[in-house]
RNA sequence: GCGGGAGUAGCUCAGUUGGUAGAGCAUCAGCCUUCCAAGCUGAGGGUCGCGAGUCCGAGUCUCGUCUCCCGCUCCA
């Protein structure tokens, strides 16, 4: 089957079992935004568990914290933010593509540049070894004419952007005759600004209110909390501040169900280390970080990284965890050396030392950091896009059946374990309630009387429980019950005591910590 | 924002030349008691996305509008 017809059927799937719903539904949804469900809120929950523990209970000098979604406007301005996060957008109407208003511009300055380079060596041939370049720029008619052109371009330019004036910068493409690459023409829409952060404002009463924006990552609260927490915890280098937390970001184009959407959830943990050893961290955490995703056990193929070439402003090495989704390998992960450009700028703008003392080296200095992120949702959907079978059984007699299976890891699966009496009468109920409050507060339990066992069964299946126990008439009289494996559909003879065993052996976290 | 597609029960869909809504599955109750779904009986559930228009009469025709999905532009 289609790789596409399998994302439409997992996120179907998704909504018919209460793993996540289209946010405001009720009112015909809301683009790009979703909720979880009852078993997606437990899913996610795990999820987070997994990352939490391996971060910060595996490592002694990682700690975690819970910044707040608002923050000062101004460390916007120092992560710089408020200028690449904001775009002047505008269309063609023949051709139908979107351009960036700033980079039309941009590249039809380049291309008066390239004119004048024209002339220049145009009059180097013909002038030979005599040729002065500043004379000949200084005085060439053709040269002075489109010299005068960049320079007002270039001033009108840096205005329109620093009065964010849409209205000019359309006045400066139409005025140019900026035509559109692919159509050719000079048709275009208004200039609109497209803001990629959210914002909102803070104070009740308008005219003291103040705009602040919903983050657009996580990472700044753990920069600004930097010398809090290096402080008060007693931390010394290297070390490392973890943290999840929702961000927000006004995407222009948000699909692909949960992969991106406008309100995200990101697990992120910034590294702290000493100038000149941040290469050796960003080697050491992306092998560490990609043994995090192997443990989930979905196939050492479904990953690779994708090392960056163009770099982010912060950045000196970067590279992508990818996954193999079902719309082809996309980032899951982004694992960063970002220097130390985020605490010099917070320590500009805000005018105070961020450094450290270093006694080894009995010294000052501001940190380098090793950021790794990984999208919560993006997670998600990749165990759930993973763990998505359809089996064939064949049953025996000529006939063929179909389940459809969740193989989620079982130690995140949302439930574990289900409970389930062969008949509801004779006390088997009863004694299925016995074993689930015995077990319940160390499992997610399900109970369900309802329906033929093996209805029970494959709907424990459409869910990923990896465990059902059976309760029959037997079970009253010598404690065994029967369970059954999702995957394998074995059953095997245990009792009761010896289910906590299996259960804590085959569901336990540590399983999955153990291999990182 | 532009282009294309779609919107009828929780889900998948049917609905004739316009005559006031149906099926299967699911849900609930009861019966049956069964270790890998689809046994029997009954019940609940829909202003046909929304709003106008044409018509005696609109799920169906016309116009508008909203939302979702796909493609394009953007992506730290």
């Amino acid at each position: 089957m289609a790789q596409e017809d399998i994302f439409k059927k997992l996120i179907s799937h998704s909504k018919e079992y209460g793993f996540v719903f289209q946010s405001s539904e009720l009112y015909d949804g809301l683009s790009a935004v979703y909720d979880y469900g009852q078993l997606g809120a437990e899913l996610k929950k795990n999820i987070k568990e997994y990352w939490w523990n391996a971060m910060t209970m595996l490592n002694e000098n990682i700690v975690g914290i819970d910044a707040a979604i608002f923050m000062h406007p101004t460390v916007w301005k120092a992560s710089g933010h408020v200028d690449a996060f904001s775009d002047p957008l505008v269309d063609n109407k023949d051709s139908k593509k979107r351009y960036r208003a700033d980079i039309l511009i941009e590249e039809f300055r380049e291309k008066l540049y390239a004119k004048i380079e024209k002339e220049v060596t145009k009059a180097k041939k013909r002038f030979g070894e005599t040729f002065d370049e500043a004379q000949f720029k200084a005085t060439n008619p053709r040269v002075l004419a489109n010299q005068e052109k960049i320079d007002a371009l270039t001033k009108a330019f840096q205005d329109a952007l620093e009065a964010s004036d849409m209205v000019a910068l359309k006045a400066l493409i139409e005025d140019n005759k900026i035509n559109c690459p692919v159509s050719g023409t000079c048709n275009w829409t208004d200039v609109r600004q497209f803001n990629l952060m959210f914002d909102t404002k803070l104070g009740s009463v308008s005219e003291d209110a103040s705009t602040i924006y919903l983050r657009p990552e996580t990472a700044q609260g753990i920069f600004v909390n930097f010398l809090n927490v290096q402080k008060s915890g007693r931390m010394k280098l290297p070390f490392g501040i973890a943290q999840i937390g929702k961000a927000f970001r006004n995407e222009i184009v948000a699909r692909q169900f949960i992969f991106r959407m406008r309100e995200f959830e990101q697990m992120e943990m910034q590294f702290f280390v000493r100038p000149g050893d941040e290469m050796k961290w960003y080697e050491y955490w992306k092998e560490k970080r990609l043994a995090w995703h192997l443990a989930l056990g979905l196939g050492d193929d479904n990953y690779r990284f994708h090392d960056h070439d163009k770099l982010a402003h912060y950045a000196n090495a970067a590279a992508d965890i990818e996954f193999k989704f079902p719309f082809g390998f996309k980032e899951l992960e982004g694992i960063h050396s970002r220097t130390d450009f985020d605490l010099s700028s917070h320590q500009e703008h805000s005018g105070r030392k961020i450094q450290y003392f270093d006694p080894e080296l009995n010294k000052n200095y501001v940190p380098y950091v090793v950021e790794t992120s990984v999208g919560l949702d993006r997670t998600f959907l990749m165990i759930l896009a993973n763990s998505y079978t359809e089996e064939k059984i064949d049953k025996g007699d000529g006939k063929v059946d179909e389940r459809v299976v969740l193989k989620i890891p079982a130690a995140i699966a949302p439930v574990k374990l289900a409970v389930l009496p062969l008949v509801k009468k004779d006390g088997l109920p009863d004694k299925a309630r016995e074993i689930i409050n015995e077990l319940k507060f160390d499992f997610n339990c399900q109970y369900d009387e309802k329906d033929s066992i093996g209805k029970r069964y494959r709907r424990q299946d459409a869910i990923g429980t990896p465990f059902c126990v059976t309760i029959d008439h037997d079970s009253l009289e010598d404690n065994m019950v029967t369970i059954r494996d999702r995957d394998t559909m074995k059953q095997e003879r245990i009792s009761v005591p010896q289910l906590r065993e299996i259960l804590n052996e085959k569901v336990s976290m540590r399983k999955l910590l153990e291999k990182i």
